[in-house]
DNA sequence: CATGGCCTTGACAACGTTGTCATCGGACAC
DNA sequence: GTGTCCGATGACAACGTTGTCAAGGCCATG
């Protein structure tokens, strides 16, 4: 700027009202300036614009998601920026892999960087050390999971009523060996979803085999194995619910090898691109990505512009969408 | 970072100190200061920090890519964070769309916010407009296609014979009505394997059917419908060559929804989850992201750290991957 | 011609940090 | 006791901006 200025023949502080388009500048000089910037290569450094003028922000919005290369985070990633867009915000976007210490770590990254809100998928089971961030007047938006330890906003799904729907949809059919796969326990979303499971049964007065609800299924790899492992029982299930779209891919993949996906039932958690191009079509609760990224755009974005209203909890219900491999009925 | 200074009664030089774990200070004062910076709920500013220091870094690194919310570019995305996290960099990300225009601003705003350096899927034809930039330091990193106007490094794939080898594959099984579907032409990649698919024809002495030539195809959609109005005509194809994993998709819903996905061979170009799982399984051409996403960002962090040899313009094989749909021979 | 007001411009300080250098006090050697 | 050196600490300027305020020039008005 200084630079500028100097070939320019005007003060600093002139460079200035030109590169903001501050009126005021007579129209010679305006043009004499933007001249120099040019020549110069002249480049605004919003770092320092922002130091000085605003009350530290930055322009930045931190989104801490599960796994950017997952297609619901990738979903809700695309959302977010759409939303920042239309303020001139940028996105920070990390993946937390479900590890609390990695949360932690960029959370205090983001801060560092001044972000001036963030979308958070928590791993971390309490975010109690959140709370002096958001005490400070740091805008925070839970998505997927619910806060724990923090009073902040948050869009969920209905995971505990979504896993019933979809188990209730198995039983209906007189499905009973219904094994339930779901990630770590210590997962909230997948904890209620297999609560969501055993609800289902319990709602028709009967108890599921405990022997067929596996927890802790990482990846679809683990999934495939842990099906895998199921048909190769004695007394193998009818039918499956798979709680997370890729432990879902896992069963389809197992189900494939083995030549029985016409022959056991699944239902999976999540929707995902092709879900309906598999064969059988998959059934699936569907959660709406496209709704649930809005919903938690809109309410950073009211937060950015000052709402400071109570925290809201948005809960988005999920929706059962019947495509054919939840519909096939147990043996005779 | 003053008002931690005084509530510990040291000079700010002194706070700084503590904060960045200089040698040289008394350890009864290094606890005072951290006492007294918890107090506060002090947060360094590392933006500020940055300004001061340093040769203008940010610690950032810009990625624009297409569509984050496209498995490719998500699965890109997710390489670049890995490498940016081993360096302690933070990832801005950013979609394209294919527009021009949009590619221009975003590349102008992450200027403007210091970004160490940039990858780059570009949506323009010409990148000249990056040239000073580069000139004045910029580490660039184009993936996905090749900079023109501009001298950059570049990690893309072979296009022409991916899309040539993926044609030859459906000619030697004696099509010879193949349609092809491809994205604007205007998309240097799309163009690439349009040409590739004639390539392969041209090399044993033929040429398409330009009736079966549809370029300007975008997204799933807008595949599903072209599909559905070649299957219609009087003289359709007996196999089919999509451009890219959206348009595949697209056709292989044309394709079931009328029955004929054990009828008409498919070969897709790219790779997807599940790609194995549909019916029948997608045959195609491969382009490892994996892979890709490890060059890119190898070659970003070298020049991060300093490398300033000539560009280097890495181009990746893609590899044929037999799955069934790709085997579908022609009527009688 | 004096006055007032507007428009344009620039000097200066400040945003939150850190590099440089100077100062101070004490330990140590002689 | 003197000199030297070292470790700890702080004052100050600077990074690249912009808000504040004042100054200067011009024009219109009376």
């Amino acid at each position: 700027m200084r630079d500028v200025a100097a070939l320019a023949g005007v003060s600093i502080k002139t460079v200035s009202r030109v590169v903001n388009n501050e009126a005021g500048v007579a129209e010679g000089v305006r043009i004499r300036v933007q001249e120099a910037a040019a020549r110069l290569d002249y480049r605004h450094n919003l770092a320092a614009s922002n130091l000085r003028r605003g009350r530290g922000l930055s322009g930045l919005i931190g989104a801490l998601l599960q796994d950017v290369s997952n297609s619901f985070s990738a979903a809700l990633l695309r959302s977010l920026e759409d939303a920042a867009r239309d303020r001139g915000s940028a996105i920070l976007s990390a993946s937390l892999d479900e590890e609390p210490e990695r949360e932690r770590a960029l959370v205090h990254d983001l801060v560092t960087r001044r972000v001036d809100g963030l979308v958070l998928m928590p791993s971390t089971d309490r975010q109690d050390y959140l709370s002096s961030e958001v005490r400070a007047g740091l805008p925070v938006v839970f998505v997927d999971r619910e806060p724990r330890g923090v009073a902040a906003d948050s869009v969920t799904v209905e995971n505990f009523e979504g896993a019933r729907m979809g188990v209730e949809h198995l039983l209906a059919q007189g499905h009973r060996r219904i094994a339930c796969l779901t990630d770590l326990d210590e997962i909230y979303t997948a904890r209620r979803r297999r609560e969501g499971y055993v609800a289902a049964f319990e709602a028709r007065g009967i108890r599921p085999d405990p022997a067929l609800t596996i927890s802790g299924v990482r990846g679809a790899g683990a999934g495939e194995a842990a099906v895998a492992d199921l048909l190769d029982r004695a007394d193998p299930p009818t039918a499956l619910f798979a709680g997370r779209n890729d432990l879902a891919q896992g069963a389809i993949r197992a189900l494939q090898r083995r030549g029985q996906s016409d022959a056991i039932a699944l239902v999976g958690f999540d929707d995902f691109p092709l879900a309906d191009l598999v064969s059988p079509p998959l059934t699936v609760v569907r959660q709406d990505v496209a709704r649930i990224g809005r919903l938690t755009a809109d309410l950073l974005v009211a937060r950015l512009d000052g709402d400071d209203s109570p925290p809201h909890r948005i809960v988005v219900e999920p929706t059962l969408v019947v495509r054919g491999s939840g519909e096939i009925p147990p043996p005779h």
